[in-house]
DNA sequence: AATCCGGGGGT
DNA sequence: ACCCCAGGATT
């Protein structure tokens, strides 16, 4: 798709379906796409409304933003969060007042080296404001493009970020530029929404990559968990005189879903309950095993017990011996048929 | 309970 | 050059 296709489709589709009656988008001056755009970071429309209006019904330019106390200003962002949009939308205001003479700059420079305003919120402004070329990403494009691209990776990557960055210029029209990037936010806000989008309805569904992979909903990536959660078990191996090993189904939902596998003791407590029920003569400690999930690491630590003599209580639960000799053909969990295998060893 | 979000500040 | 944070809303 060309980016002169692309860009007509959005504005067509913006003309007839885009949001037009946003508070903002009246007398659209540098300064209430300013304030609005910085409350809009992080924050969703149907918030921000009523904020704005109060917020610029109290200070209705850079002169009267700026001669206000910082008190003043948190007062009237009490409830948006992100306090530190406030205090430097203030301290900004003071900037354009003494190095601007109180107007907005005209270029991108300028605009994002005031406190608070980054590449995304600059082009915003200077594009619906004042029709200067300029790209935005900000959430709503980057989920837009990572589906238009079926570009792989999370956003908050660099090298991935860096790709959107070039996507978002190749479409960015010389023409109604600042229709374009309220296009863009609307299309991601209300048809390209994270979870369910709209996409019969949307004006770029024949050219979307994503849709065409048929899970448009997969893109963006999510952010990679740093660490996975670290959970801990024991697995207890009960051997009985016949060289059997006691095997339990797992419930039907959760891990390893209706596979059999040792009893477990992921505590001091059940632990003792299991001994308790089994008066054990002999113990051994087995070397750890780790199992990774998409969620979590699992560190296993297993235990051998022999000399089994009295049993309790193992009714309410799916058990079985499993005979090494002559092993049932059953679901097991990976980590189970891998201490079968060693207990096979062991015993050999 | 987990995920999302633009920019700033710290490592 | 990366990582982490804020704070309310959504899922």
């Amino acid at each position: 798709m060309t980016p002169e296709a692309f860009s007509q489709a959005v504005l067509s589709w913006f003309d007839q379906h885009g949001r037009h009656q946003l508070p903002w988008q009246f007398n659209k001056t540098p300064y209430r796409v300013w304030i609005s755009e910085i409350m809009l970071q992080q924050t969703q429309v149907a918030t921000v409304i009523p904020f704005y209006q109060r917020f610029i019904q109290r200070f209705a330019d850079v002169q009267q933003l700026a001669a206000a106390s910082e008190d003043e200003v948190l007062h009237y962002w009490t409830g948006l969060g992100y306090y530190s949009r406030a205090r430097n939308l203030h301290k900004a205001a003071k900037i354009l007042l003494q190095n601007y003479g109180g107007e907005f700059p005209a270029t991108l420079q300028e605009v994002q080296s005031l406190p608070g305003i980054g590449r995304s919120t600059a082009g915003a402004i200077l594009s619906i404001s004042r029709g200067v070329w300029a790209p935005i990403l900000d959430g709503n494009v980057k989920r837009v493009l990572c589906r238009f691209h079926a570009l792989a990776g999370w956003p908050g990557d660099k090298k991935v970020e860096q790709q959107l960055w070039h996507y978002a210029e190749r479409y960015t029209p010389q023409q109604r530029v600042g229709d374009y990037s309220q296009a863009m936010m609307d299309l991601g806000a209300t048809l390209c929404t994270r979870s369910k989008p709209s996409c019969l309805l949307c004006p770029l569904q024949t050219h979307c990559q994503g849709l065409a992979e048929g899970q448009p909903s997969q893109y963006p990536h999510p952010k990679p968990r740093k660490t996975l959660p670290q959970r801990h078990t024991k697995m207890l191996m009960l051997l009985n005189e016949r060289g059997e090993v006691l095997l339990e189904k797992r419930p039907p939902s959760g891990i390893w879903g209706g596979l059999w596998s040792f009893p477990e003791a992921p505590d001091q407590s059940s632990l003792e309950q299991w001994l308790q029920a089994w008066q054990v003569e002999q113990q051994q400690c087995w070397p750890r095993l780790s199992h990774t999930f998409s969620h979590f690491q699992l560190h296993i630590e297993p235990w051998l017990w022999r000399g089994l003599s009295v049993r309790q209580s193992m009714e309410g639960r799916q058990q079985l011996w499993y005979n090494l000799q002559a092993p049932p053909q059953l679901g097991l969990a990976a980590p189970v048929k891998a201490l079968l295998a060693r207990l096979e060893e062991e015993l050999a």
